[in-house]
DNA sequence: TGTGTTTTTTACAATCTGTTACACAACGCT
DNA sequence: AGCGTTGTGTAACAGATTGTAAAAAACACA
């Protein structure tokens, strides 16, 4: 756990007396942290630092909890802790799908506070081991290795165990044409023997679910004699 | 959560006689005892496997119990005994106020010693009912450990147990995809036969209260082959 | 003991996978 | 352009896997 830097954290909460008992006893404990009252402040804070961890309380002056959690989501895949005064916020909360991770109900023991801390610094950890990323997006198409599912325009497409795969495999190299042979030894863990068609098979069915027309695709392009590509890249 | 899982204790002690007799009376009590004699083989072995409880001796070779329990305690949360021979020490114990939860002064009657571990395992149950992380959000879906229920947009949904016991279990994954044999081993506790459709059964009952549809579900996914997975992960 | 709930089993329906067949498109050659 | 050859798209089907209703068994509790 000791590692060379010290794990930081962003606490946004205005009550004074609280913020400084949370800081005092987060110190302790070997986090660095950076304490901020103000909404928009704060933002700015985390997009540009980047912490580890951020607990955030909800009533706040100027810009409201949600408010902020919403700004920095797009940009910051960091675990956010809700602090609240209120159950009825839960409601908020869940229904807002706002992209918190846990939440503590005021008042706060500092107890409770440190073990939820540890135990969400534990799961993105796992998280961010698990995989280079978990999401692609590319020209329009986002991929997510979280839900094994895909976006477009229209909304979230629910896909096939086999289609997420191969879909999963083209993301992670799009731009680039990728072989036939590539994509069977991917798929089903043995080589081509150059007769099966079920990748043609499958890429159809990918088609079709993305909405794709084969004459003149958008996503996934036929490249004759070698095997398929999915659009994108930075060419 | 798994009450089938035995308690564990991790014991520091050196006096090789004392140590017997106290795993001896433990485990036949039905605890997993693991016991080491050098104070920083303890250290490591308590930071990986976080027992449930520890008892250590202050006099040690190497590194003595005063040390172990400040190098443990910013990263284990559980309860400490600490085991003393001399009356002097509690003075030490009481003025450095290095987090221990009890102590017991040698020589150790093992009746005594046991219905402390009982006291404080108590104590660290409610403990860790208000403050572990008992609690996951993921994806807008809350698993609450200590009300062993789920809450989504709607409201609160009443889980029976097993229900409970395999979303807490696929919750804790989320965004990994998890087999029918894990899971299986997880809720009864021996091998998948690979024949009993129970998992699934209790899966297609949790989707219907999470108010999930199998064909494009927003909570748990199929994985054709393999088993099932929670969408989620971090961000 | 009776009543309501949960667990477990079973059977059948729905969906997914992997194959094949055939239609069509692209290419090469004359 | 005409023709054969090769490659790709996809409908259709059989087998495998998963979904779920329903019945039976086990359990909980008044």
């Amino acid at each position: 756990m000791a590692s060379s830097k010290p794990i930081s954290i962003v606490l946004v909460e205005d009550d004074q007396g609280l913020a400084e008992l949370i800081v005092e006893r987060l110190e302790q404990e070997g986090f660095a942290l950076e304490h901020r009252v103000d909404g928009r402040e704060a933002c700015e804070l985390i997009l540009q630092t980047r912490p580890d961890l951020v607990v955030l309380d909800i009533m706040l002056p100027g810009m409201d909890g949600f408010e902020v959690c919403r700004r920095i989501r797009p940009a910051y895949a960091g675990p956010v802790l809700i602090l609240t005064a209120r159950n009825e916020d839960l409601d908020q909360i869940l229904g807002l799908e706002l992209g918190a991770d846990d939440f503590v109900v005021k008042p706060v023991k500092p107890r409770v506070l440190l073990a939820r801390i540890r135990a969400l610094l534990r799961r993105a950890q796992v998280a961010s081991e698990r995989a280079e990323a978990s999401r692609i997006a590319v020209g329009g198409l986002v991929v997510d290795a979280g839900r094994r599912e895909a976006s477009a325009a229209h909304g979230a497409i629910a896909l096939t165990t086999i289609e997420f795969d191969l879909l999963w495999y083209l993301a992670q190299r799009a731009g680039q044409t990728v072989s036939r042979q590539d994509l069977y030894q991917q798929i089903f863990h043995y080589d081509y023997d150059g007769i099966d068609r079920s990748i043609d098979v499958y890429i159809s069915r990918l088609r079709q679910k993305l909405g794709d027309d084969p004459a003149s695709p958008h996503y996934i392009k036929t490249v004759r004699g070698v095997g398929y590509l999915l659009a994108g890249g930075m060419a």
